[in-house]
DNA sequence: TATTTAGGTCAGCCATATTGACTTAATTAT
DNA sequence: ATAATTAAGTCAATATGGCTGACCTAAATA
């Protein structure tokens, strides 16, 4: 039976443009990660150390829970990580005004490394996006949004309050 | 020092803005792989497998060379998960005309598996960009496109033609 | 005939994630 | 005041998906 979605597609939106946008996803995600990660591996660190280092240089005084909930892993794996970012003094931790709960700051050098390789990041983004409209640029943005989950949207929402 | 690329930019192409950029591909990308995991998490396979099955769809005969290029992974790792799929009948193999290569295709049950992860993801998308305008569509192709590296565009373009 | 290429295999290692069970200390609710 | 909940930590075992290095075979090419 004919798929009535195809038949009722534009021709930039039929299966076959679709799978070339999964593609485009694929390839351009593992580039944009491959970055930071020659940098990383000096110092023996992977990406789950950038994700912590970017998100406390992100929101100053995150809490392990709530850092728990943007990484989306279980406090087991986050503990290996932190930990070694803690005893190496790219982190800083600090007791909440509730006193269960710690507060995680970058010190000055993992506020340096979260520069270094967030800077890589944003430049590759800058360079591509300079030579693109605003509406371009705009819609860009909105269609990443759309497809985030419903429920990680509010969390990227708090994230930029 | 006042960083010279700042002061030139428009609004929306800013620190602050680009960090968002950075941000939403983190969790759009994250959401995107998240809806195949669970149908392979029933088979016991992961991601790995995931994408063998994908471009052995993609490009029907591809040799292991080929795969291992478009993957970027070493024949070592390829090996574990190529083997699971072949022994488990989603994957053939047979010889190519350069009797020291191998020619991998799909088997019923692994095209099945193939088109079940993909139209996840594909009607993810599909239903996202219907809400978008036939230019952003493309302005957001032509975006990630942009951002993969040179000579992984060749192997992007190689894969679709 | 020598070299290169495609592919395979064994072994060991590392990073990142998981589940489950259990603990401590502090805050909230009853 | 006590009970329940919450935030965080820890120990142990397991899985996945990568890696390097060393070697091997068979086929194609120089």
């Amino acid at each position: 039976m004919a798929d009535l979605n195809n038949l009722i597609s534009p021709f930039f939106l039929n299966e076959k443009e679709i799978r070339k946008v999964l593609e485009l996803f694929f390839f351009s995600y593992r580039d944009f990660t491959s970055g930071p990660d020659k940098i990383l591996e000096k110092l023996k660190f992977g990406r789950a150390h950038h994700r912590v280092i970017y998100f406390v240089g992100k929101k100053n005084n995150i809490t392990i829970k709530e850092l728990l909930i943007v990484l989306k892993i279980t406090k087991q794996s986050l503990s290996r990580v932190l930990n070694q970012l803690v005893e190496e003094g790219y982190i800083i931790v600090s007791s909440g005004l509730d006193k269960r709960t710690k507060s995680l700051s970058l010190t000055e050098k993992g506020g340096k490394l979260e520069l270094e390789l967030s800077t890589i990041q944003v430049k590759k983004i800058k360079k591509v996006l300079n030579n693109f409209s605003e509406e371009n640029i705009n819609g860009f943005k909105k269609i990443l949004y759309e497809m985030i989950d419903i429920n990680n949207k509010k969390i990227f929402e708090q994230l930029n309050d």
